[in-house]
DNA sequence: AATATTTGGTTTATAATATAAACTACTTTA
DNA sequence: TAAAGTAGTTTATATTATAAACCAAATATT
């Protein structure tokens, strides 16, 4: 018997945490924006994005806005279970 | 202006947590009892409980109990205070 | 009595992860 | 038309975590 359940590897990085907190709470968001808000490179951001989408915890659509490209992020409801269970087995090791 | 703060990187790995979250609630724990409670091996946990003895976060004593070694681990007051700026941090990213 | 096996670890090698740097493609501005 | 900016992606590197191999001593096995 174990003392203290795994945490979602996935979810349980600063980077990728931040950016499912931001969508859970705005439901919708631009890289652009996530950018800021985390203050990731563009780079890191988008290697996470990727790792996140391909586990189908957010979806990533890209489109042009007149001339722009635009990348839209939203969390999906994996992605809220997920996180969800992440922080219930989180506070084992926080103490509530 | 940084939306999130970052992260303790030497608490925020889950061997780490699970052992300071341990130590934080003991005061006292040998190796083994570690060990047992994580789930962890014991090279792991060897190299995990140097960088947290390295960054002052625990003390580290080990001497013989009859003829077998023990190590027994205590967290420190800065450990504490890590802890707790860490836990204080993360709910930034969980919502309390 | 020699030889396995277990205990309590450490060291080292490898796998996984995160991050940064370099690059692409297109647009706007000077 | 050249330089700089925007919005990203790809790739290389640094960091981290983990597992495998090892060590020394004690205990159990044949």
């Amino acid at each position: 018997m174990k003392a203290f359940k795994d945490l979602d590897p996935l979810l349980h990085s600063q980077l990728r945490l931040a950016v499912m907190s931001l969508l859970i709470s705005v439901e919708s968001a631009e890289f652009v924006f996530i950018k800021e808000k985390t203050g990731a490179t563009a780079g890191n951001l988008s290697v996470q994005l990727d790792k996140l989408s391909k586990a189908s915890y957010i979806t990533v659509e890209k489109k042009f806005q007149g001339k722009k490209p635009v990348t839209t992020c939203k969390v999906t409801k994996e992605g809220i279970t997920a996180f969800e269970k992440y922080v219930a087995v989180l506070k084992q090791y926080i103490g509530n």
